[in-house]
DNA sequence: CCTCTTTTGACCTTCTTTGACTAAAGTATA
DNA sequence: TATACTTTAGTCAAAGAAGGTCAAAAGAGG
């Protein structure tokens, strides 16, 4: 593969899709050291690839015994896990961010490949061409709107 | 002999070919190296050669480990009546007009009865928060790009 | 010559890697 | 118990690694 962040996203990937829903838990020094990187790397991966958007939860301790713990987000029944987008996405949505939920919607079999495409393509900063602070609104707006008719289009 | 661009197209059809459909990734600063020019020269040929209208999609990411996709659509029919439709977007578009394209490419099968409630969401007024000659130029920007990605998404 | 295409390079944006410094939690000790 | 030490993880900014843009200069064809 590319590089090291996409590496260990992946080794991440794989620990959790064999956890059978249960949730990894690791030792940030631990997978530094098997990947040969620094440790604050895994916290970028994380960072980038971990999150709430892309429905992840992630939890930490610190000190003796500390770990990091990633789970996939429990995506209870549909309605519930599209409500919970739309909470984050309230009054205003960057393109990162709305690319990480259209992912996450589509690993959550919510959408298709072409409907998130599609929706990409209407989120996109190219289409909506207007200043920053309204364009993330409108973008927010939108998506709020499209989520509405996933939620009641019966498949 | 003839110049540089037509040389690294070529090579990069070759590439193409030989690739069965899977498409090419590409180093940009490799195959500046490989060829003696200058990276962007890579940049340019992509954008005279290898654009939607040809049938290509390009995908690409930078930074560490980035690289430059190159994939090869199929678009047979369908583009021609994709094209007459972003004939009759133009600049500038109406909810109603919208809707009746949408109506139209669903007809026409290009797209699902979900997919196109996405698309009116999208282009809804109530989404789309901005005054009057503004709003329709956006919801044209939006279904343009929209009607892009289909053209070039294989189902 | 005039126009269109190609070539080049300076400058920009995005993503990744690294490491110094910080914060928190556990453990041993006065 | 309060304090110091150790063990983890977190933050943040700088440096590095791609690719992107744009316009000027150069070349090709008519």
């Amino acid at each position: 593969m590319r590089n090291m962040s996409d590496i260990i996203e992946q080794y991440l990937k794989e620990l959790l899709a064999a956890s059978d829903g249960e949730g990894v838990e690791i030792k940030r020094a631990f997978i530094a050291e098997k990947f040969d990187c620094v440790p604050s790397q895994l916290n970028y991966v994380i960072k980038t690839r971990f999150t709430n958007e892309h429905g992840y939860m992630v939890e930490s301790k610190r000190g003796g015994g500390g770990y990091i713990r990633i789970t996939k987000v429990e995506t209870h029944s549909k309605s519930e896990y599209l409500a919970h987008l739309k909470n984050l996405i309230g009054h205003g949505l960057s393109q990162q961010n709305a690319q990480h939920i259209v992912q996450s919607m589509f690993e959550n079999d919510v959408i298709t490949l072409k409907e998130g495409k599609i929706i990409n393509a209407a989120l996109d900063r190219e289409s909506l061409m207007i200043e920053l602070p309204f364009r993330d609104q409108l973008r927010a707006k939108i998506l709020l709107k499209i989520i509405d008719v996933i939620l009641y289009t019966e498949e």
